[in-house]
DNA sequence: ATGGAAAAGTGATTTAGGTCACTTTTAGCT
DNA sequence: AGCTAAAAGTGACCTAAATCACTTTTCCAT
């Protein structure tokens, strides 16, 4: 465990530093979990309680529409945070699923917790700011992906910007998270 | 100006509180910025010093594309921030456009004056840190939206979510936000 | 009030991508 | 290794929305 945490002050350290006795006080507010593939971090309808760091293993967060299709939100892995973030900052029921593609391991933060050690370490708190600022302009690219590229294109972009990724998940998980189908992205490159 | 520094100081309010003293050094880090419809706040290629909270009018952020084509990122109206969040953080030229739909003030935020008040008054990071948040939410939001919901429901949504926005700018425009043609939005609820 | 430009509407045609139905390939089990 | 299920590929057809070309309406600025 003591490793892993390790890993999780070296993510806070990427953007600031910490006192080791801050880091104390900051990682004593962390829970460890650990779940298998296909299991659920998040469910719809279901108390959100915490926000996840993910120390090892790949999720998917979506949302299911009326016909009951899938569609992904995001693609979450090895040093990515990962929640329903709008059911997390407001305390209210689960509105997506994420759930396991691969075994994955989690340190959880609660909203209470996340206040607290972003008021006792400002540190934590523009921590937190500038990661959730990289997230809003990676969230702008990709808006800006919808609007602007074909679903080809947008395919050859996530293939140069991820090509891990594409690995690690079936085709027709990439195709919900570009918003074609299955199909047409299989005639693509071909 | 001193009722204008009065609405800033009630926008961060609503999320944090702030002593006199602290507000006093706070509002001395912002400059006051007026323009006229159809000037722009943002260039790609030119450097983007600051954000800017608009007092009051609307501007909208947008992309062109290797055809001409205009992609409309976000409308911001008063009480909104608007940057090129990513150029502004990386201090690197602009990647988008921004312009004035109408005849509008802001108070300018420069990146060095940023992270000085964020650091000297925690719960200045802590606004900021909400405020991302929220934007992050509603970035995923349209996401989805743009994943699962056809052209004329988006429409529908948005007339609904942000109906004064509608009577303020040109359905062109409106086209361009939900990514849709001006002669496809034309015919709709017709 | 009036002329010109921007915005909005509309018809005809095209096209990217969806859907359906089926086959082939690959990946996990026991 | 062998069986099953999930994933991927493919053909035929369909549809939402783009594009193009043109008309009508609305909005300003003189």
């Amino acid at each position: 465990m003591e490793n892993k945490l390790q890993l999780l002050r070296q993510h806070f350290e990427e953007i600031v530093s910490l006192t080791d006795e801050e880091w104390n006080f900051v990682q004593s507010h962390f829970e460890f979990k650990s779940l298998k593939k296909h299991q659920f971090l998040i469910q719809v309808g279901q108390p959100v309680d915490f926000e996840y760091w993910i120390i090892k293993g790949l999720v998917k967060a979506y949302s299911i529409d009326e016909k009951g299709k899938e569609h992904i939100l995001q693609f979450a892995m090895e040093n990515y945070w990962v929640s329903d973030h709008c059911a997390f900052q407001h305390q209210e029921p689960g509105t997506i699923f994420v759930d396991c593609l691969e075994d994955s391991e989690f340190f959880c933060l609660s909203l209470e917790n996340r206040e607290k050690i972003c008021i006792e370490v400002p540190a934590v708190a523009n921590f937190f700011r500038i990661k959730s600022n990289h997230g809003y302009i990676n969230l702008q690219q990709r808006i800006l992906s919808l609007l602007t590229m074909t679903a080809e294109s947008r395919y050859e972009y996530l293939l140069n910007k991820l090509p891990t990724l594409i690995q690690r998940v079936p085709k027709k998980l990439i195709a919900s998270y570009l918003g074609v189908s299955r199909e047409t992205l299989s005639r693509f490159n071909s």
